[in-house]
DNA sequence: CGGGGAGTTGAACGCAATCAAATTTAGTGG
DNA sequence: CCACTAAATTTGATTGCGTTCAACTCCCCG
């Protein structure tokens, strides 16, 4: 698919960061765009990289992950259509890339300008403060992270990371949108440990795995496992 | 010792968050500004209560941990002298803590009303782009500490920690400032673990331990072992 | 002296990682 | 649509690291 390159203003202020800007400000940042077609797998930049721009995602996954000196992976996170990431990179006086990311899916991508952006942010103390508001979510999920491979074991993460994901109505099924894998990395375990972990969740009764369907049969005993 | 109750603008500005503020909005700031002593194990606030204030300390050290559903405690960070902490908490929408606090020696810190700061940033870009590096920083180094629990054994969590805090020029020598127990905890280790450790870095003739004051006898040894 | 917390040491256990192999799924070209 | 290959996932067997439980030592402060 090829990508579109004109970005129509309306697309833009759908996101909190753009939505507030004085319309000079939103074509100074649209000015410093850039439009990025990514193949499954293909790299966007690599942990260590000169940063000099932030990323909003228009269509795709992408992958955000480390290589640690012994080899072994960790994804951080994946992010989905209209999310940023990168964007804590415009403030520190270190300007590289903290992790890598290449695309899961057939992506697209919008990159802005990191200098531009920061300077327009001086004008926009709204779009500083919506800043500040996701940077400290984010923060709060990363803590969230730490506690859970710090106290947590392998069942009681999935288990969390299953309540997280659960549709808050609807029918109580989580779809997977990754790769079991990729999910098993994200919760810092082995894609065997992951399997495992399911197949016992799904012996107790608490679960039905059905490829990238998970059915929670019964939430009220998954939420009293998280009480343990 | 009685908590000074005067603040002095000089005191504050030492501080990257109110050096750049207007002196009106600095006056605000003191204003809504209020000094709390803690005698050692003193709790300053516990997690999930509402957070109204964020935290300069003046003096002493604040330990900040949380309490996991199984009771067990997960320290995640000790802040000292001239350092903020739960800043993060002014721009979410749910305003509550999400990490309890106590002293861990006899302390004295100044909490700054939240939704008065809220309002002075709307003045003060410069202030807020100070605030979006410093929780930019802290990002990072939280994802330093994920990477470190996911891939990182007890040995190499600990010889990081070690080539982290070691000073950069003079002897090579790191005193704890805190209890072992608390540093086991940051670790995400038990106190057993630790000790065990730091005894088989001992016998490998890498380190030397007296008491709390740890002697790298190797840095450079200690450096290999990081990229194993 | 004596109590108590902090730290160390020892022994045994258990969870998740690792290694190995089978099996299912997905993707590709005929 | 099917055959074929590669990748993803599952299952099984084994290992090892860090936890857990327990006892002991060392100080510091009363």
């Amino acid at each position: 698919m090829p990508a579109a390159t004109h970005i129509a203003d309306e697309e833009l202020q759908l996101h909190p960061f753009f939505a507030d800007l004085a319309p000079e400000l939103l074509a100074s940042a649209k000015a410093g765009c850039r439009v990025v077609a990514l193949a499954p797998g293909a790299p966007l930049f690599a942990m260590g990289d000169r940063a000099e721009r932030f990323w909003l995602v228009r269509r795709g996954r992408i992958k955000l992950f480390r290589i640690a000196p012994n080899g072994a992976e960790k994804v951080v996170e994946v992010v989905g259509p209209g999310q940023t990431f990168a964007e804590a990179v415009m403030f520190m006086t270190v300007r590289d890339y903290p992790v890598s990311a290449e695309a899961l899916t057939d992506s697209e991508v919008l990159g802005f300008d990191a200098e531009r952006f920061l300077t327009l942010l001086h004008g926009s103390p709204d779009t500083c403060l919506r800043l500040l508001g996701a940077l400290s979510m984010r923060l709060r999920r990363r803590m969230d992270e730490i506690e859970a491979l710090s106290v947590q074991n392998a069942t009681l993460r999935v288990v969390t990371w299953l309540l997280q994901n659960l549709p808050r109505e609807g029918a109580a099924v989580v779809h997977l949108e990754v790769p079991k894998k990729v999910l098993a990395s994200q919760l810092s375990l082995q894609p065997e440990t992951l399997s495992r972990v399911l197949h016992s969740l799904g012996e107790q009764q608490v679960i039905e795995v059905d490829g990238a369907a998970l059915r929670v049969l019964d939430p009220a005993r998954l939420r009293a496992l998280t009480l343990g």
